[in-house]
RNA sequence: GCCCCAUUCGUCUAGUGGCCUAGGACGCAGCCCUCUCAAGGCUGAAACAGGGGUUCGAGUCCCCUAUGGGGCACCA
């Protein structure tokens, strides 16, 4: 039998990088058989379901690249794959459950229960939650009840003695008292499913084979269990996905709160962010890759292919963890440097249209290879290539054009050379550039070494104490500007 | 409060009873290279939560404690 696997997340808003993060984690895991993986989208609760949430979350999939077999734009022999659209099938079954004894009607509304369950809140040996009143309803009470047009929703008989053993490929068996576990509800009172039925539903008639979900569902698990036992179906397989933890440690990452790290610095989220921030998918994914699982071979980068080639749930490691991103960082400048120049160059345009640097493809080009090692980011480009923008330019003064081993008279000459050079070189190129120059400065400087005269060349041209280098500058920025800003400083040598 | 899961350098991890004087990566520090900043190269500091067992032998198995996390909704 094939592999089957699904990611369900439900719209409340946008990808969170958690839930990429399970969603990798089947998708490798899908790949690695050659199965399938599959979609489903659980919005069954109207309250939390945000318009645009769906197409948001395909959209983040889709960049990282994580395409799904079926779903609910795709489709699939098992359809429909949001479960909005297959509400019938759920009341059906959650009937067919009070039918054959496994459920019952429960009348009392939210209010009773919360009201009842802080009544209990001293009594140690009760376990929280409902407190299984209407399990005990005679047939006539519950007939009156309906009589009545008292709305209710459909609770799971939980059995109330004995053991459930969850058997997890990660962690190996895990047991639970039953009577931890409540009578759940199933069937909500506007007639939608909880996830607890849904997704045994689903899960079952979608042919899942294995449940591949965060480390939070296995206090629910028993209930599942029993729901499929109920039914009389076949229990897929389980391994629940260690938890992605807040960067300081201190509880779940989570999408409704904001997340800080050590040093009070917010940190990204929603994979969204990580794509406006200038981070490749090749990079997320092999950062998320690495927590939790590890590729081997002591080796921190590895494609895609790689991974699934090699991946196994019995690997996982089942400790919670905070991500790493100060390692996604070095990655993605990793996977940058990588990158053909042409690639790159089309990469952080948009990050610079959206700052409002207009830098044609020819000059980013020229800068291509000097971006590579320096960019974390794609969106770091910005600030990389400011000193292009004129308005920029600061103000020059002598003591940025001097040192030790430049004294006036040796700036003044050598500076006059290069702007000789810079109006008249052909062709007005990196090499020919980096050859007059470097002679000029070899010839002028005490010790007669380049690198001096080359450094105050470099602030002259790009008014910038951290720049790109500076031959690559001068021929980004053109033979006019350059000139023009080298004229300032051979006046201002001039005038010293 | 009750239940469940977990615990190797600051962080992500390798390790499945002897190969561990515990390996890698990021970060950090130093040096080299160098027109700045990066990148790159080399070097370094840095961990088996604690206590009991089991065993000839324990980071690896068991128990307890501690700590962290998760769950106890008509949310998923």
């Amino acid at each position: 039998m094939s592999v089957r696997v699904r990611f369900a997340p439900s719209p409340t808003g946008y990808l969170h990088i958690g839930g990429a993060r399970t969603a990798l984690f089947n998708w490798m895991f899908a790949r690695h058989h050659g199965g399938q993986f599959i979609l489903r989208i659980e919005d069954t609760d109207q309250k939390r379901t945000v318009p645009g949430a769906i197409e948001a979350i395909m959209d983040a999939m889709r960049w990282l690249g994580l395409d799904w077999d079926e779903g609910p734009d795709v489709g699939g022999p098992y359809g429909p794959y949001i479960q909005t659209q297959r509400a019938d099938l759920y009341r059906e079954w959650a009937y067919w459950l009070v039918e054959h004894g496994h459920a019952y009607k429960c009348f009392c509304t939210s209010e009773e229960v919360a009201k009842r369950r802080e009544s209990r809140q001293g009594d140690q040996q009760a376990i929280l939650g409902y407190d299984r009143h209407c399990r005990y309803l005679s047939a006539e009470e519950v007939a009156a009840k309906e009589a009545q047009g008292i709305p209710y929703v459909i609770r799971f008989k939980m059995p109330l003695e004995g053991t459930t053993t969850i058997p997890d490929i990660i962690r190996g068996d895990i047991v639970v008292d039953n009577g931890q576990v409540q009578d759940a509800v199933l069937l909500k009172s506007d007639g939608l499913p909880t996830y607890h039925l849904a997704n045994v539903v689903d899960d079952h008639f979608m042919k899942i084979t294995h449940i591949l979900r965060a480390d939070e569902w296995i206090n629910t698990a028993p209930l599942h269990i029993h729901l499929y036992h109920a039914f009389g179906w076949d229990v897929p397989a389980y391994a629940h996905l260690p938890l992605v933890l807040n960067p300081s440690g201190k509880g779940k990452l989570s999408k409704r709160a904001q997340a800080f790290d050590d040093g009070g610095q917010q940190v990204l989220v929603k994979v969204e962010e990580f794509r406006d921030a200038g981070y490749l998918p090749e990079a997320v994914l092999n950062f998320l890759a690495n927590v939790g699982w590890a590729f081997g071979e002591d080796r921190e980068k590895f494609s895609m292919a790689e991974a699934i080639a090699r991946f196994r749930l019995e690997d996982i490691n089942p400790a919670p963890s905070r991500l790493p991103y100060g390692k996604l960082d070095w990655l993605n400048g990793q996977y940058i440097q990588e990158m053909e120049s042409a690639a790159l160059v089309e990469a952080v345009v948009p990050f610079l249209e959206k700052a409002g640097l207009d830098v044609s493809r020819d000059v980013l080009m020229v800068l291509a290879d000097s971006m590579k090692p320096r960019l974390k980011r794609l969106s770091d480009a910005v600030d990389f290539l400011v000193f292009l923008r004129d308005e920029t330019a600061e103000p020059l003064a002598v003591e940025q054009l001097v040192d030790k081993k430049l004294p006036l008279d040796a700036a003044r000459a050598a500076f006059r050379e290069a702007l000789a050079i810079i109006q008249t070189i052909e062709p007005f190129s990196v090499d020919t550039l980096g050859e007059q120059l470097r002679a000029i400065g070899e010839r002028h400087t005490t010790n007669s070494k380049a690198g001096p005269f080359l450094g105050k060349m470099r602030f002259a041209i790009t008014r910038q104490r951290i720049s790109p280098p500076l031959f690559e500058s001068i021929v980004a920025l053109g033979r006019e500007r350059a000139t023009a800003r080298l004229e300032e400083a051979v006046k201002l040598l001039e005038t010293a």
